[in-house]
DNA sequence: ATCACTTACTTCGGCGATCGAAGTAAGTGT
DNA sequence: ACACTTACTTCGATCGCCGAAGTAAGTGAT
């Protein structure tokens, strides 16, 4: 049940303490001395750095178990945080990520990310000046910005890689381009990657492979294997987007192939639908509306929308063999596509493959993304000064 | 370049060492230290330990970089063995393998696992116990037995799972029982996962994800992620036998579904097939002569199967984004085969996927599952007296 | 209230893996 | 023959972790 330690390090590293203590999964060091399984005498040592480090407190103490009651650790709250944004097609959302709890200091922005990269660059750099700003006035130091982006990624090289229906965007340096902009270490990741990342920090800490499948005006998944973010040889690895399925015959693609999944169960694709049929539907929010309000074919098309991700799914499902599958995205918010998955995974997965299987919509909403983006950013540099990395610990 | 440390061990183990002389990625101290990144005098005490310890010795000097020759390490061959099996649902193949090299006293033998398990371990343990007799009287200590099986296994439990067409196998623990009978530590593993090791090890160390694919008279897969071997959550992770795809309409299928790929796509649905057209063909290896011979129904058949397999395995490569995949199992000696999933996976994958994406039928023919079984069996319990495991350095 | 026991945490000495520096050995190239 | 390179060993020093023992502060039965 032990969470595993963030990134590749050993247990036992400060940032893998803190993360324990944040997340709630110890309170004291004998619960530390628990979880990770190494001598009180060590933990109490790597302990008394982060509190000399500014990190940790002590505050007060718990209820005893039977002997002395245990000095209860929290995490500084003035902290470190992390600004997040999370880019759609068309619109941009910002937020603050501590160490600790949700996402907050929450704004939207509508925008059109399609206008190409040196508009949205603009608009990213000011906003997050004014919120890191917004930080320090509240005491708090910034240590890093993530970025999840909706398309395909290079995460070493940090730019974006031929993202479709985005014009302009082709190897834009984003990461470089921002970390200059604002004075702050940035990582930019795939939008999906960082739902799936906030996701399994927020909502399901223990599990070690999962599939999380954002499913809003286009379709992506992010794949956790090990406890850890799987990106695959190429750094594609997730797409569930551009596979053949029956329903979407020969519908052209932006891939540039034909009957591709997202040509027919994309957000994108069933407002297309709708409006084809005289109903008028823009956004993923319109047709959620519609589904709300009954629309018998809205309805229809997101209820066959999920038999169609399903139907996808349940090859990865077979193959992967994950522990639960995650719906995020707007569209996860229709009950109708979140149970045709289920039925259609039941129904064709093995047993095997599905008797332990958790099949349920995303929890955290709207800010899954930010607090993965923001969490990652938080843990890629240096924990804080005077704390060296475990994980490299040559002198 | 380095390829990773065998299982779960730090970089610099003494198995670790062992691997690297083993597979030729190593001669000499100093290539050690550029592999393993560690400092010389560290790599110096730990190649004592393994000469001390009888596993590796020096043999004359290397060319000269322009400076001292070093001194050529190499394991030593007449060390420990691995007996390993690669059972089929009609044969059984056993061999025995060293640190280093192919596998060696290979014999095949027709048995029909169908019949139950109690007389495949009555063969089994008569066969390998004869086999150990050999090695011993060749000189050479025999360490453990590695052993696949054609269908779902618990390898932790070590035995069989709910296998299709096996009556009586079901939950029966062959692990414990052929360890007792041969008195030696057995590992239990799927076929496809144990070809898989083979064919990673023997033919693409480098690699650190890949999908084998076994096609033979079933058709499984086994998945190396991380340059580990991928069980998923339930341990049935590489499954893609029991998709649905369009050709195989609302076939039965064994798993109780319909539709699935094994039903149009596996040997048994082939050489059904033929048979229906009163061409006799019971084996894949009747198949393999037959499209060998020009027979233009085997070979459509075989065309197509390898047109299904690669409709699913596209999804797999978009999903999982593989540095390669590798057909191995009979039916991947038929050209047909290779070609047609080549094409369909360059056809239907997104560019991304398969632009460094290698696809190439095995390299290690029949013996792949023994070089695997036995590999992982030779690492698996402690690597020789004296020497601890540096995974696990409790004191 | 007191005594045995439990839990929580710290201090301290020690072990083992690894490092870097320095030393030895044995080459190559001019 | 001289400087330079590569290969390897020897020798403290360091660093993370451990276990044992000690301190602190509870609970619960007598």
């Amino acid at each position: 049940m032990a969470p595993m330690p963030p990134s590749d390090e050993l247990p036992g590293s400060a940032a893998h303490v803190l993360e324990l203590v944040a997340s709630g999964s110890a309170t004291s060091r004998a619960d530390l001395v628990r979880e990770l399984g190494l001598a009180a005498s060590t933990v109490s040592t790597r302990v008394q750095e982060l509190v000399d480090a500014g990190l940790l407190t002590e505050s007060g103490e718990g209820a005893s178990r039977g002997g002395r009651r245990p000095r209860l650790l929290r995490v500084v709250a003035q902290g470190a945080v992390a600004l997040a944004a999370d880019l759609g097609s068309h619109h941009i959302r910002t937020g603050a990520v501590g160490l600790t709890g949700a996402p907050f200091d929450i704004d939207e922005y509508t925008f059109d990310l399609t206008a190409g990269p040196e508009p949205a660059l603009d608009v990213l750099a000011e906003r997050l000046t004014a919120l890191a700003e917004r930080q320090h006035a509240a005491g708090r130091t910034v240590r890093g910005v993530g970025v999840g982006f909706p398309g395909p990624v290079d995460t070493d090289g940090g730019r974006i890689i031929a993202p479709s229906r985005m014009p302009g965007w082709h190897l834009y340096e984003l990461r470089d381009r921002l970390a200059d902009r604002l004075g702050l270490p940035v990582l930019l990741d795939n939008d999906a990657n960082v739902l799936a990342l906030g996701e399994q920090r927020a909502a399901h800490p223990t599990l070690r492979h999962l599939v999380v499948v954002k499913a809003g005006r286009g379709i992506g998944s992010g794949v956790i294997s090990g406890g850890r973010l799987y990106r695959g040889a190429g750094g594609s690895a997730g797409d569930i987007s551009h596979v053949r399925v029956d329903a979407a015959a020969e519908r052209p693609c932006s891939c540039g192939n034909i009957g591709c999944l997202e040509t027919v169960a994309s957000g994108a694709a069933i407002a297309a639908a709708l409006r084809g049929r005289g109903i008028a539907a823009d956004s993923t929010t319109d047709i959620l509306r519609l589904v709300e309000n009954g629309e018998p074919h809205a309805t229809t098309l997101v209820r066959q929308a999920g038999r169609d991700i399903g139907a996808v799914l349940a090859v990865v499902v077979n193959f992967f063999n994950p522990e639960a599958v995650i719906l995020g995205g707007a569209l996860s918010g229709a009950e109708p596509l979140v149970a045709a998955v289920r039925g259609v995974l039941y129904e064709r997965c093995l047993p095997m493959a599905t008797r332990e299987l958790t099949i349920d919509a995303a929890t955290c909403g709207p800010d899954a993304g930010l607090l993965g983006a923001g969490h990652a950013a938080l843990r890629e540099p240096a924990p804080a000064d005077g704390l060296r990395s475990r994980a490299a610990g040559r002198t």
